[in-house]
RNA sequence: GCCCGGGUGGUGGAAUGGCAGACACAAAGGACUCAAAAUCCUUCGAUCGCAAGGUCAUGCGGGUUCGACUCCCGCCCCGGGCACCA
């Protein structure tokens, strides 16, 4: 029930309410035509200011308009950079357009315009609709990745990358979109179909570009500490580059070969890595020869063939292994054998003398036509090693042998070129026959009961004669490669595989022999492609070898000296080595080590991150500015040809080829290097790239003449706050530390992190508490939310409806409390300003007496209220809690409200705190108390702490930790006293009940509770 | 399966070891009005009680503590991420 005071009309209670509602409509378009005409947030270069940049991701112009989502997060940004100015900082924030990609592309094509048309009305349209939220923006820096001036930059980029040998391309396994007809990254296919509509993904082998940003994920990985990041977004960072620290151990396998080891001109059994490898063999158990061939110095071919032939016996068990000239000779070797040998490898062979160094005195003792014929059916399998840096030997001469010999070709770095190391590993690791597995567990040696090969694994090939059941085996290898990604996915965790039977790998601790296997659920792409299998120590081991009956053999237990009897789930904690001769009772962290060395393993850190594909075969995107040229190849374009314009006479729509395939006129080219005829790369770059360096277009964004101006960079970046959506957390910002760092390497930037400080906004849903999507009809069009209530009210809406970081359905019902909030301050500044200049704070007072606040507390209440407003506003936007520093503004315009209006002065530090919240309504009240500023460039109201300290306190009485009472004590009060005080106090005596207090807890000015 | 979040009135949420539910929305009652809108006032977790006041209550079950929404252990549910990475 009213009291009688209270009720009645507010004019009756001395207050004075104008009849007009407040209408923000004519004040917002007012002010931000000022604010756009006056370019009141240009970020100025040479201010001497402390420089503060803020960056938002910049949106994907869709043709759907701008959601509520957007404005969202940028308004967020866009209290934080008024505070920060207010603050004393020269800030820079800005927008611009991520437009390039395919949702435009797919928009154009349906509704027959050119994509480029389409992105140039989706931004304006999108700078219209952002434009109505009087965002902060300096409106000079907009950027836009379709522009040319901006993908020249992109394309320079590119070519910057492609000549560190960062960008190449590669044949892979692509995931294909047969409605898009484009290739998608990994992130692009959800649940097996096209992330953007929906078409179920194929799989098809393509040449593509990749980065190679596996070259920096050691770094990508350890910057991320003593970032300012959400810990959750670290550690998907973390778990998205995946390292794994663990060993590769060499398995034998029990092929007793014996080698025939030929070196090469100039060579011996001395030099080079001959003695290394002898030693290694010898060390293994492994039979070899390793002849010194005749005339070392001047070989002639009929007497090193001869020699061979004559001294060394060849049968099916022999490997033949040649180096350099040494794979010539093998090769004539080979051609004169009547029967067949078990293998041949070569290392720096060649079949022409073609010397990219010098040439050779042997060169016309030897004849350079080979019977491959013959050597193919002499042999069972073939191994080629080519050294990439080979400096004497061009790197085709190892493929024309691939090509003539089949086999195998690996293609490596060799320690020194032309494998002329002390220690030739990856020589010795083509030689063995072994399997290599990786594994993070060394101390469950003893329990591997069997090795797992993947299906595409090409010691498969290898050991290819002594299998016995080849047919099972192939059989299984055909049906595994033909899956695709989705029906692995589809099967879920079943596991298929197949033994190789007539093989058998060697345990190196135990030199027990275990069964080869080959299973799907071993991925070629990571580690060795192969493993050692422990099942009592791996669940998926563990799975395989329960389908397949193998044995389980526990060698860990987790408590010592408790043998373990019998497996139920996979154990994959620390503990105690069981089963494990030698190291029975070790700790496993320490039989890690002691078994890596004991089996000669080699510590190796692997990285799940796989090298990002940026290849499209798009129209809508950013050309690849490289030139093929059948002479010489791969030809960058130069920077003065740059931008690669996007050709306008193609056809856009999807024929499975790229459209810019269909422009001749695009296409054909002369080669920069030679003039001869040469074709244009016909690919666009994945928006991704585009993306990935926007940021530091913003400090020089219309540099015709660089990327950027390395001073204006040094002088803005990196970036002081980004606030990006939550979904965003793994590949773009991985995206943009890598070219980051890049850039940094080149000597472009003075830092090797981007974004210092990260933000997430959470999602804004619709109505229904879904994903706003146009194809659920759920989307909320700003346009009109705004035209109904004004940019202030939206704005304070979007940031009162929770924590920024958590996810809201929108709920226009909630909006009501926000609206009144503006409307009640807009009447409250009425009411102030309707008081006469001048008027001192004793006749506003007298001129409020009979109004139920007693103006004898006004000052001091009122003020103190506004001080603690201050100061806990301008903490919780630092702290990006929004909601609670719009409810503490609201808490104090109750307060206000309550009594007579605040002098002007007092008022102006109102106007000032809700500005950043409400800049519109903000900025018209300061013109009307008479200001002619800007209120970004007033400092922030400082707080005074006086006024803010308690005079008195609320202490909690307790009883057995329950609230009995609440007194109101002087601030100065002691301990003893508060005791003594809770102690009389009735309530608690009722509670006690007469019972005597055992003890007396005191918290300082808070609480006493006592327990009887 | 694993890894992150989260679970508080009819609703959004506040409180991070010390009065649970600030601030709002919705709802109900009232004032003003011819009426409505707007505005203003009051009530508003559940339950017992005429009242004073009591009891219960932050997903469930335990624990630590004088005191737990908050810390620890186990479980349930919801959201997100990864998905055979050895």
């Amino acid at each position: 029930m009213a009291t009688e005071e209270t009720q009645g009309k507010p004019e009756e209670r001395g207050q004075i309410v104008p009849d007009h509602r407040y209408d923000p409509k004519p004040i917002e378009a007012k002010w931000q035509k000022k604010w756009r005409e006056d370019k009141v947030f240009a970020a100025h270069d040479d201010s001497p200011k402390p420089k503060y940049y803020q960056l938002e991701t910049f949106p994907y112009p869709s043709a759907a308009g701008l959601h509520m989502g957007h404005p969202k997060g940028f308004t967020a940004e866009d209290i934080h950079a008024r505070y920060m100015r207010m603050k004393g900082s020269e800030v820079l924030y800005t927008i611009g357009w991520d437009a390039f990609g395919l949702p435009t592309e797919n928009y154009a094509i349906k509704v027959g315009k050119s994509p480029k048309e389409v992105a140039k009305e989706n931004i304006e349209n999108f700078r219209r609709q952002v434009q109505f939220f009087g965002f902060s923006y300096d409106w000079d820096r907009e950027i836009n990745t379709s522009s040319p001036e901006y993908y020249k930059w992109t394309q320079w980029l590119f070519i910057q990358l492609f000549k560190k040998n960062l960008a190449y391309q590669r044949e892979a396994k692509v995931n294909w979109c047969p409605n898009d007809q484009t290739v998608l990254a990994n992130e692009q296919v959800v649940d097996g179909k096209c992330e953007r509509c929906g078409a179920e993904v194929e799989e098809r082998d393509m040449v593509q570009w990749f980065l190679r940003i596996t070259d920096y994920a050691d770094r990508l990985l350890a910057d991320l500490k003593g970032l300012d990041w959400p810990a959750a977004t670290v550690k998907r960072q973390e778990d998205w580059i995946g390292r794994s620290l663990g060993t590769e151990i060499d398995f034998p396998l029990d092929l007793n070969y014996r080698y025939v080891l030929l070196h090469g001109y100039l060579g011996s059994r001395e030099k080079h890595f001959f003695p290394w490898l002898r030693n290694e063999l010898t060390r293994r158990g492994i039979s070899f020869i390793c002849p010194e061939l005749p005339g070392p110095d001047d070989p002639k071919e009929s007497e090193q063939v001869q020699f061979v032939l004559q001294n060394i016996q060849f049968n099916e068990n022999t490997v033949l292994y040649g180096h350099s000239l040494g794979a010539v000779v093998a090769l004539k070797v080979l051609e004169k054998l009547d029967h067949p040998i078990a293998g041949l490898v070569l290392s720096g062979g060649f079949l022409e003398p073609k010397f990219k160094d010098h040439p050779r005195p042997f060169e016309n003792n030897f004849n350079w036509n080979f019977n491959f014929e013959k050597i193919k059916s002499n042999v069972g399998f073939i191994r080629t090693l080519s050294d990439l840096n080979d400096t004497s030997i061009p790197v085709e001469q190892g493929r024309l042998i691939h090509e003539k010999l089949d086999g195998r070709l690996y293609e490596t770095v060799a320690q020194v070129p032309h494998f002329h190391g002390q220690e030739e590993p990856a020589v010795l690791e083509t030689l063995l026959p072994m399997i290599t597995v990786f594994t993070t567990r060394p101390d469950t040696i003893f329990g591997a009961t069997y090795l797992v090969l993947a299906p595409e694994h090409n010691a498969i090939k290898a050991m290819w004669p002594r299998i016995t059941n080849q047919m099972e085996v192939q059989h299984y290898i055909d049906t595994a490669l033909k899956k695709t990604e989705r029906m692995r996915q589809e099967e879920a965790r079943e596991k298929t595989g197949v033994e190789i039977k007539g093989v058998m790998a060697i345990n190196p601790t135990n030199q027990e022999a275990i069964p080869l296997w080959i299973a799907d659920y071993v991925l070629i792409g990571y580690g060795t492609g192969a493993i050692m299998a422990v099942p009592a120590h791996d669940g998926r081991d563990l799975d395989f070898a329960r389908k397949f009956h193998l044995p389980v053999r526990p060698v860990v237990s987790p408590k010592k000296d408790m043998p373990v009897y019998e497996v139920k789930d996979a154990y994959t904690g620390k503990g105690y080595l069981i089963n494990s001769p030698k190291f029975n009772g070790m700790d496993s962290d320490a039989a890690k080590w002691e078994i890596e060395k004991l089996v000669g393993g080699r510590g190796r850190e692997h990285f799940k991150l796989r090298d990002w594909s940026v290849s499209r075969q798009r129209y809508w995107g950013a050309p690849i500015p490289m030139i093929h040229c059948e002479k010489c190849g791969l030809v960058p374009v130069p920077d003065d040809q740059l931008p690669v314009l996007l050709p306008d006479d193609v056809d856009y729509r999807p024929k499975g080829k790229p459209p810019l395939a269909s422009s001749p006129s695009f296409m054909n080219v002369k080669c920069p290097n030679c003039d001869g005829p040469a074709t244009r790369d016909a690919e666009t770059l994945d928006t991704f790239v585009d993306s990935s360096w926007y940021y530091l277009r913003y400090a020089d964004p219309q540099n015709p003449n660089a990327i950027f101006d390395k001073e204006k960079a040094r002088h803005w970046l990196p970036v002081d706050l980004y606030v990006i959506g939550a979904e965003h957390t793994v590949l773009h910002l991985l995206y943009a530390r890598f070219i980051t760092k890049f850039l940094h390497d080149e000597g472009y930037l003075a830092f090797t992190e981007p974004f210092l400080k990260l933000r997430h906004q959470g999602l804004l849903m619709g109505t229904d508490g879904q994903k706003m999507s146009k194809s659920k009809g759920n989307v909320v069009n700003p346009d009109e939310v705004v035209g109904k209530f004004g940019a202030d009210v939206v704005r304070l809406d979007l940031m009162f409806m929770g924590p920024f970081e958590d996810a809201h359905p929108w709920d226009e019902k909630g909006i009501a409390g926000v609206e009144r909030f503006v409307a009640r301050v807009a009447r409250y500044g009425d009411r102030v300003l309707g008081v006469p200049t001048g008027t001192t704070d004793a006749a506003i007072a007298t001129r409020a007496a009979g109004v139920p606040h007693p103006p004898a507390g006004y000052a001091a209440d009122g003020r103190g209220l506004l001080h603690k407003t201050i100061k806990k506003v301008g903490e919780d936007i630092d702290g990006f809690k929004f909601n609670t520093a719009i409810s503490s503004l609201m808490i104090l315009m109750n307060d206000l409200e309550s009594g007579p209006p605040l002098p002007r002065s007092e008022f102006a530090m109102f106007v000032k705190i809700i500005h950043p919240f409400t800049p519109h309504l903000a900025q018209e009240l300061w013109a009307r108390l008479g200001n002619a500023s800007y209120l970004d460039f007033e400092p922030w109201p400082q707080y005074d702490e006086s006024l803010i300290t308690e005079r008195t306190i609320t202490l909690v009485l307790q009883v057995n930790g329950k609230v009995r009472d609440a007194v109101t004590a002087d601030a100065t009060l002691t301990e003893d006293a508060a005791k003594a005080l809770a102690l009389a106090n009735e309530k608690v005596k009722a509670s006690l009940a007469g019972k005597t207090p055992q003890k007396v807890i005191y918290v300082d000015k808070k609480l006493v509770n006592i327990v009887a």
